[in-house]
RNA sequence: GGUCCCGUAGCUCAGCAGGAUAGAGCAACAGAUUCCUAAUCUGUAGGUCACAGGUUCGAGUCCUGUCGGGAUCGCCA
């Protein structure tokens, strides 16, 4: 069963058609004056201009031909034209009933499912995760749950960035620092040591050593631009070790992941599509696309309709090299090739300000024939700022790394439990360090995600791990206040039983309830997780109300008693599934 | 300089194909606990939606311009 809003507005779109108006005027949604209506539908208003009618007339039509619909309770015409519609208590129980009932918490599966690579413009594997990587991790890692959720058939890749000149940085710096090593000795034939001769230390320290000589030293950038052309020629030595220090930062990689809950099915990089390279430059030179400039060879995405300068995709440089731009097209080729069915879309959850590159690229896959422009897709998101509103810094200038800031996170969310000091004396140690983590993992989800993707926000730690507010935790509190609710009902022998919906209270928990499916669809839609984060905390919002208005385990009256028990219960499940979506695990006590 | 994004309450932010009295959270103030987790709830106060024009019966939302902030603009990713 869909929701209420939905239902509605398929009532109110059947009614426009048989005015002869469009159906896209029904569209009905929750009422922004609660103390007149549960929904509006304002389309009378706009299809009466377009046809030169009176609104008022088609909406006092409108609310004629709705009215005996079983849903409703009453119709009113107000104002210029809005159509105000009251549910039945009635219908707002079976809602609610089926919340509780459903697999999906009353939302239902899209009707466009596809088959969609979700690229998380992975981290560069010559630098450990910083604070900027936390959005796309958080929210790819919440879209892809949104998307299976709604029936899409996603396949997730981290797409490690392990190809490009950082790769002859490290390469060259670690030749400085230890130039015995047998991977610098051209001769040799292998084989290779099996242990890495870098720690994932060495990886954080070598990439920026070297990287800030090579901007002051035209010399030393050219010994960094030589080896990564030497690597991605083949040389054995190099490959050994890109081998080894792909391994060592995958390791840090799924530890700082796991943390935050966020997982992959491919682990893939730029260097899997190496072999793909030649072949893909031959193609494009041949179809015509790529030209040689000055030693490159480019192709020229720009259109004669451009606003703005494109500037050419470099698919080689003129020293035979092949930067990220080859990497992404070669890659958009093997998934094609090796994933079955093929993908309907490409979707990159990859920082804002690489809009150029991806348009760039998505220009040239089309003009190669390799997927249509139109499947292929950059969800952009903004900067994670410090209080100074600069791109966050630690307060020695350099960026904070990701490892770094989930232990902060734990640290705090241990702190602020330790101060509410509301954890059962018999808690094991364990089940705290546990309940911290859930915790701080929460805060730091909910704080990035509430946020609308493609604005940028400040981070501040101690307001994201408060228990108060429109936070994770507060979040948290609600759906374990109700577990533990519903387990002392349990106790006293209990039952959630036949939802009445009564109250207020009731009848805005309910509403609030039947706007998850909405919420989820117009989430995914736009691929705005925020919008998620609105619902649940408004759900979570609307039973505190209704658990500060009535008692509900401790209500004398069984039925009403087992009822409330039974919208908890509805509660429960949603705000559970709702959090889970956003990767957000909910404790059993805290 | 070109292009794009942003400017909403003291602070951090929502605002859905233009629609009724612009909403949350924090902070402030006033209340609520012999009773289910008060890590909560209820209420009050707080806004010429940067500014100026325009389109419209109606504009925070669309168009134009101005001011302020940010991002980006060929061999880095």
């Amino acid at each position: 069963m869909t929701d209420l809003a939905a239902r509605l507005t398929y009532a109110c779109a059947d009614a426009f058609e048989s005015l002869g108006l469009e159906r896209k005027w029904g569209a009905v949604r929750r009422s922004d004056r609660p103390e007149l209506a549960d929904f509006q539908c304002n389309g009378a208003m706009g299809s009466a201009k377009q046809a030169g009618r009176n609104p008022r007339e088609v909406a006092a039509e409108l609310a004629e031909r709705i009215a005996g619909q079983e849903d409703i309770a009453s119709v009113e015409v107000a104002g210029p034209g809005f159509l105000n519609i009251r549910v039945s208590a009635q219908a707002l129980a079976v809602r609610a009933e089926a919340v509780r009932a459903e697999e999906m918490r009353g939302a239902a599966p899209a009707a466009d499912r596809e088959r969609i690579v979700l690229d998380f413009g992975g981290p560069n594997v010559a630098k450990p995760m910083h604070v900027g990587h936390l959005r796309s991790a958080v929210i790819g890692d919440t879209l892809q749950r949104i998307f299976r959720f709604l029936g899409d058939d996603v396949i997730s890749d981290v797409h490690l960035g392990d190809w490009g000149l950082q790769m002859g940085h490290l390469v060259s710096e670690l030749e400085d620092e230890q130039p015995g090593l047998v991977y610098f000795d051209a001769e040799y034939t292998g084989p290779y040591p099996d242990e890495p001769p870098v720690t994932i230390e060495d990886l954080g320290r070598l990439y920026p050593q070297a990287s800030a000589k090579a901007k002051s030293d035209e010399a030393r950038n050219a010994r960094s631009q030589k080896a990564v052309a030497e690597l991605q020629a083949g040389r054995p030595g190099y490959r050994a070790l890109l081998r080894h220090f792909i391994n060592v930062s995958v390791a840090a990689l799924k530890q700082d992941y796991a943390f935050l809950n966020v997982r992959f099915d491919l682990w893939k990089g730029e260097s899997d599509v190496d072999d793909l390279i030649p072949g893909l430059i031959e193609d494009f030179r041949k179809k015509g696309i790529a030209r040689e400039d000055d030693g490159a060879w480019v192709v020229d995405v720009s259109r004669e309709s451009d606003k703005k300068e494109f500037p050419p995709l470099i698919l080689m440089n003129s020293r035979g090299g092949t930067g990220y731009h080859t990497t992404d097209l070669a890659t958009v080729v093997d998934r094609m090739r090796s994933i079955t069915p093929a993908p309907e879309r490409m979707v990159y959850v990859v920082d804002a300000r690489q809009a150029l590159h991806f348009e760039q690229v998505f220009r040239a896959a089309d003009m190669a024939g390799l997927i249509g422009e139109d499947r292929l897709e950059h969800i952009g998101f903004g900067t994670v700022n410090g209080p100074d509103g600069k791109p966050f810094r630690t307060r020695e200038g350099g960026v904070l790394r990701l490892s770094d800031l989930n232990a902060m996170a734990l640290e705090e969310a241990g702190r602020k439990m330790a101060e509410a000091d509301k954890l059962p004396a018999d808690m094991p140690g364990r089940e705290r360090e546990q309940v911290a983590a859930q915790v701080a993992v929460a805060a730091l989800r909910f704080a990035d995600l509430q946020n609308t993707r493609t604005t940028n926000y400040v981070f501040d730690l101690d307001r994201f791990t408060s228990f108060e507010g429109k936070t994770g935790p507060y979040m948290l509190y609600a759906a374990v206040r109700i577990k533990s609710l519903l387990r002392r009902a349990g106790d006293e022998g209990h039952a959630p039983g036949d939802i009445r919906v009564e109250s207020e209270a009731e009848r805005e928990l309910v509403l609030a309830l039947d706007g998850f499916g909405g919420a989820l669809l117009a989430a995914r839609e736009k691929r705005m997780p925020h919008i998620l984060c609105e619902h649940v905390h408004g759900l979570a919002q609307a039973f505190s109300a209704f658990y500060g208005a009535h008692p509900i385990a401790a209500e004398k009256d069984p039925a009403r008693r087992a009822s409330r028990l039974g919208l908890s219960e509805a509660v429960l499940g949603q705000l559970e599934c709702g959090l889970n979506l956003l990767g957000i695990d909910v404790p059993e006590r805290m």
